[in-house]
DNA sequence: AGCGTGACGAGTA
DNA sequence: ATACTCGCCACGC
């Protein structure tokens, strides 16, 4: 049997490993795709992307977005509310934002995995 | 097996 | 800023 049938109360390692790393992204501070996969150094931005849209409901789906830092469609006011609630660094239209949402400002939020880093002591 | 699709990314026009 | 192309990889039809 080669068959690798999945136990129904366990996810697939890959998924898990993404969860694991989008719960240790710091609250104010975002991860792109592409970055989680480079990290997890595995998979792509779109495999990434994949185990968020089945799985995401379970972690900070907010901290894990594009990195043109665009909000996920279809959530941007509930995200927007965290990203405010948690101080993220957001990029707003000043005189033009009125009639789209601000983007994530990834020059600031961005965050690297290096835990280390966010004990500034 | 081919083909389209997607919570992607980077490059080009 | 927007639109389009190509590369990427797993899934579903």
């Amino acid at each position: 049997m080669s068959e690798e049938s999945l136990p129904a109360d366990a996810l697939p390692e890959y998924a898990e490993r993404v969860l694991d790393l989008a719960e240790h992204i710091p609250p104010g501070r975002v991860m792109t795709y592409g970055d989680m996969a480079e990290w997890l150094e595995e998979g792509g931005p779109r495999q990434v992307g994949r185990v968020m849209a089945l799985y995401g409901g379970a972690v900070p789906w907010w901290r894990v977005i594009r990195a043109d830092g665009v909000l996920l469609p279809g959530h941007e006011l509930e995200a927007l509310g965290h990203y405010r609630q948690e101080g993220t660094p957001l990029r707003e239209a000043g005189r033009a934002s009125e009639g789209h949402m601000p983007r994530v400002d990834m020059r600031r939020a961005r965050w690297d995995g290096d835990e280390r880093a966010e004990g500034h002591t």
